[in-house]
DNA sequence: AGCACGCCGACT
DNA sequence: GTCGGCGTGCTC
């Protein structure tokens, strides 16, 4: 007998020979083998009678016999995730916490193995009521779903996303039976929250699981999940893959949210694997958000997710929250005038001398780092990054430009590249300009909120509303900024432009927008307001989001979607290859693979490549896109063993967040 | 991931 | 002359 064993590396499927005297079955089980000069902890993928042909040397024994770590539909899953994502089986193994199982059971430090589980206890929030209009329908008709015990996948569009908590609450305060379920949240922040008030309703049961565990901590919260000590998961991302057996509720808060996309490594979506890890344990999965992802109100309409609170597939039948209880949003006129007079629109003035006066506190979002960029006023021409090609930012601080993707710095030159001319100017507008105009047109001291601002890493982690709120008062910053500030704390948001928002070259720019703008009204208080500077306050997205009417984003947007053929009307998959010495045979080899793997035979297109210019060096991308999801994996895999043949240096990405 | 092999710079 | 840098290649 010979067993496939998968290792937690790039690797596929190796067969050894079962030696005498082990166990029967041992599909599933975590065994030892000598792999080139050491051993290393895998898995029995498959058993079979015979060796595959073409192993020319000699075949070695399995050394150990250790534990079963899969079940048959675990097996699955990592069959398909390998499958899907178009990498080694042995890679989601490893996404599969495979290393962490091992090092709680095999590994050299191995604690005291029971009772004294120590966790730092988050403070027990309060839920707050529920705003969701029909919440009381939505949850049941939620419930019910849960009851079944069957699969299917379920859309609820809240109104808050504090409402997620109640949600979750209410589902296990109501449902006690549940066990084997797994609650993804976007944060690892907000993660800490949901598991302090679900260890409130079901006491040791609850494990968290997300990125921010030290080794020892995930290692022995993977070896609770496996012994069946921990059965309700609490996690980011790859919470989804926790090695649990019968999945019996997948939940996926904020299901639109970026960061369930995974971006090295196995490239998983985790709402998307939820739905698939939901759809092979036949278990019910929940996706909630307050702005849903067009893909998921696509597959609500075409039947494949339920959409809550709806009798039917037919969008104009979605209950969408209305605009009760959320902050005005006003769009209003940027003019070339008031570029001038500092980046500000009249009405937004008023609006922060009126806020300054009264003590209030107020969010600017801009997402661009530094002060400005430099523009030649004779040309027109922006200095840029000589390696990168992208605009250099400048700083002011220092009088220096950066560029954003090489970090290549260097002063403002005396001349102008392009044309010689000598009147380089500040050209646009980032943080660092926001501010010195918003500190010059009121006479504050205004906060940069920073990306990555340095948590101090004290007792605990999570929201930070309290100790923040009260310090707050005029604040700058880019997206990530929102996540540090507490909700309902601002009394005004403005968005700089919405212009640049829109701008962004990828084609869900907009529904970017949408989400974003939404996510920031939550930062807004009762009776606040949300502004969206623009250059065209009149076009139709703006005044969708001005009324908060979710509909008509969701049929524009789609329309524009379906008549560019983007998702979720069809599928991407995008290869990177890392810039090889020899361009040229790298671009000869992109543009066989053009013609031998795409075209109208199987209806896959190709585009590319082009080069894109990282921290160091520069890549070449290309992308295959099709409706026919099975063709575009068969192209893809044929571009794979082309590229393979000829060892070169790539990742793939399917279903990519942005191209 | 390990752990080899391999081919160029400063040390007893 | 050797020790050792880490590039690249393989693991049933």
């Amino acid at each position: 007998m010979y067993a496939d064993v998968l290792f937690p590396l790039k690797l596929p499927a190796l067969t050894y020979r079962i030696p005498e005297g082990f166990p029967f079955d041992i599909q599933g089980f975590v065994v030892r083998a000598q792999l080139g000069r050491r051993k290393a902890y895998g898995i029995v993928s498959d058993v079979r009678r015979t060796a595959p042909a073409g192993i020319d040397k000699g075949m070695k024994d399995l050394s150990e016999c250790c534990m079963p770590f899969a079940d048959k539909q675990y097996l699955k899953l990592i069959k398909w995730l390998s499958e899907y994502y178009l990498t080694a089986e042995g890679i989601a193994l490893k996404s599969c916490f495979f290393d962490d199982f091992t090092k709680a059971y095999f590994g050299r430090s191995r604690k005291t193995r029971s009772g004294s589980f120590s966790q730092k206890e988050a403070p027990l929030s309060e839920v707050s009521a529920c705003t969701t209009e029909g919440y009381e329908s939505l949850l049941s008709e939620a419930l019910d779903r849960i009851r079944s015990e069957q699969y299917s996948a379920s859309v609820a569009c809240l109104k808050s996303f504090t409402d997620n908590h109640c949600l979750i609450n209410d589902i296990f305060l109501s449902c006690s039976r549940i066990s084997n379920a797994i609650v993804l949240m976007p944060e690892f922040r907000t993660v800490a929250h949901v598991a302090a008030n679900l260890r409130n309703i079901l006491g040791s049961r609850v494990c968290e699981l997300h990125s921010r565990l030290t080794p020892a901590k995930r290692a022995e919260a993977v070896r609770r999940i496996a012994e069946g000590e921990a059965d309700i998961v609490v996690g980011t991302r790859s919470a989804v893959l926790a090695p649990m057996s019968r999945v019996s509720l997948i939940i996926t808060v904020q299901e639109h949210s970026p960061s369930y996309k995974a971006q090295e490594g196995l490239r998983y979506n985790a709402r998307d694997v939820a739905v698939m890890r939901g759809y092979m344990n036949n278990a019910p999965v929940l996706l909630t958000s307050v702005s849903p992802s067009l893909e998921s109100i696509h597959n609500c309409i075409t039947g494949k997710y339920r959409f809550l609170g709806s009798s039917s597939q037919d969008m104009t039948d979605f209950s969408f929250p209305g605009r009760e209880g959320r902050p005005a949003v006003k769009v209003v006129k940027l003019s070339a005038k008031s570029r001038r007079s500092g980046c500000f629109a009249h009405e937004v003035v008023k609006k922060s001398g009126d806020v300054l006066r009264a003590n209030g506190s107020m969010l600017f979002m801009i997402n661009r780092k530094g002060y400005s960029l430099i523009r030649c006023e004779e040309c027109g021409e922006t200095l840029n990054c000589a390696d990168c090609g992208v605009p250099y930012i400048f700083y002011k601080s220092g009088a220096r430009t950066r560029c954003g993707l090489c970090g290549a710095a260097q002063g403002i030159p005396e001349t102008c590249p392009s044309c010689n001319g000598y009147k380089l100017e500040p050209f646009g507008s980032g943080v660092e300009r926001i501010k010195e105009e918003l500190d010059k047109l009121l006479g504050t001291d205004a906060v940069m909120l920073h990306k990555s601002a340095p948590q101090t890493s004290g007792k605990r982690d999570g929201s930070n509303d309290e100790q923040q709120s009260d310090v707050l008062s005029f604040c700058v910053g880019t997206a990530h900024a929102v996540r540090e500030i507490g909700n309902n704390s601002l009394n005004s948001v403005v968005f700089i432009s919405a212009e640049s928002m829109m701008s962004r070259p990828d084609f869900r720019a907009k529904e970017r927008a949408f989400q974003e703008i939404m996510e920031a009204s939550e930062l807004v208080q009762a009776g606040g307001s949300v502004y969206i500077q623009s250059y065209r306050p009149g076009q139709n997205f703006l005044r969708n989001i001005r009324s908060y009417d979710f509909r008509s984003i969701y049929v524009d947007e789609l329309a524009d979607r379906r008549a560019l053929d983007y998702p979720p009307f069809s599928n991407i998959i995008l290869f990177s290859v890392n810039n090889a010495s020899d361009r040229a045979g790298v671009e000869r080899v992109i543009s066989e693979i053009s013609s031998e793997c795409c075209g109208r035979r199987n209806s896959v297109l190709f585009f590319g490549p082009v080069p894109v210019f990282t921290g160091r060096g520069s890549r070449l991308q290309f992308f295959m896109k099709s409706r026919d999801s099975v063709r575009l994996h068969k192209a893809a895999l044929m571009a794979i063993k082309r590229l393979d043949s000829i060892r070169l240096n790539y990742t793939v990405d399917v279903d990519p967040l942005k191209i």
